[in-house]
DNA sequence: TACTTTGTTCCGCATTGCGGAATATAGTTC
DNA sequence: GAACTATATTCCGCAATGCGGAACAAAGTA
């Protein structure tokens, strides 16, 4: 293995290793790629050859791979499909909310995301865009990060102080020398919506995108922190119209979502 | 998988329980299931509870599973959201098949769905309905048999003798002593395929829904074979309606989304 | 306080997975 | 067709890894 330093992780004696080492070839998978040949999965999983040749067998006997062909390449198996339908089958939240979403796009012709923390991230669990023919929710399952978004800030900005500091710790981690600028940013964003109760992305996260943010209440505390964002292009929406209209229909759509607030 | 030419399965050197354990962990989580005890994920997997703990312990620490704070239970984690959306994502037939697919239901107002084969399942890949409120497409992900759906039976008649054959064993030890009456329905809904192009399935698989489906020639062969269906309460539509209407509709659909055909 | 139920940790054992090397398979080049 | 390259699979001895019964903890019940 490439580094144990022997003390560390090497002690835990609860690790299932070989589970590990599974998923990490099934994750290798990024969206958007069809096919991996078992040479691939060994470079970016950082494992040797015969080792990933005895998990994509595994794999594939199990239905979470599966193998082309023609070409022997593997490709992520349907069985996979299923574990990701259970876990949007287990928020509730997205039955309700998802209409109100839709509806909320259509009127403002806004793009809107629900999303969930994990650690410095946020996860898409249900996507709306104002566009029916523009691309398949691609982005239910996808990642931003919670620094630089809208969606992000505003759910940091929700977190209770214990909560902040680990999450701040995740950071600390991620950005490195980088942090004390990005944590700088994030304090002010964090008294923006305290005051005004978004918050806002201006292009930074991804050029030419105008997007605001607003934390739900989490209806059980632990329980993850959910928040929503309405986002747009450019051109068709300034800072102004984001401020004025945007992020207060968007605060409204968060009290239909969760009434008691 | 089901049985090994010599020795039972136990031979088998190549095959990492560990991973199948986990894995099997992750899949005892039903839809719509909100979070599982450990002594749960021990009776449903049939692990000693040890075990169990020792993979749940992984799997949370990959981010695979999430334990509530105070209840201690397990629920699955967003790292496996990230999995299915990969999976999602490498199917780009959507992209182009979603657009057109809603069209077709607002169009029609029933619901529409493309699914594709896994051994005697259909699995949803993406879903259509009419009515925008009425639930979030759940079912993206989710399985319906072969053999009793209109999807099923459409896919079941697009199938080379030499995959139908491998269909034919699966189903066998599927439905064991029924398997004679379902496949003599089978090859009557083939042959009306043949005939028609679209295959029926009347309230058969739930009671007061009607549907048709139709198959999508498969882009390269051992691809995996994708399909369609539309399908709407009796109430709305009659044998007749869908036979006249919706079927035609359909195959028309089919043909723009797969043009080569 | 005793009792029941569920989750975690311990620890010796041998099974299981490991991974380098050898072997098969396929695709190129001359 | 032979020689070569690149990639996948299989072998096999070794020991690390995961196993699971049993002891231990924790939390809820009577």
């Amino acid at each position: 293995m490439s580094f144990t330093p022997q003390e560390d992780e090497s002690k835990d004696r609860l690790f299932v290793e070989a589970l590990a080492r599974g998923l990490r070839v099934l994750s290798a998978f990024r969206p958007g790629e069809s096919a991996l040949s078992n040479q691939v999965l060994a470079q970016r999983t950082g494992l040797p050859k015969s080792t990933v040749s005895r998990l994509t067998y595994t794999l594939t006997k199990l239905g979470y791979l599966s193998q082309d062909t023609d070409s022997g390449y593997y490709r992520l198996g349907l069985a996979v499909l299923a574990l990701g339908s259970a876990v949007l089958g287990s928020y509730d939240i997205r039955r309700v909310a998802a209409p109100l979403m839709r509806d909320f796009a259509l009127k403002h012709t806004i793009s809107v995301s629900l999303g969930m923390r994990d650690g410095s991230d946020i996860v898409y669990l249900e996507t709306c865009r104002s566009q029916a023919r523009v691309s398949v929710q691609l982005s239910v399952g996808s990642r931003v990060p919670l620094a630089s978004t809208a969606i992000g800030r505003a759910c940091y900005s929700s977190l209770s102080a214990t909560e902040r500091e680990l999450a701040d710790i995740d950071m600390a981690a991620r950005y490195g020398k980088d942090w004390p600028l990005v944590q700088a940013k994030l304090e002010q964003a964090r008294q923006q919506v305290l005051q005004r109760g978004y918050s806002e992305s201006f292009g930074e996260f991804e050029r030419d995108v105008m997007a605001v943010g607003v934390a739900l209440p989490s209806p059980a505390p632990g329980q993850g922190s959910l928040c929503l964002n309405a986002s747009g292009p450019a051109f068709a929406f300034d800072a102004d119209t984001m401020r004025s209209q945007v992020a207060p229909a968007l605060l409204q759509l968060a009290r239909q979502i969760v009434p008691g607030a």
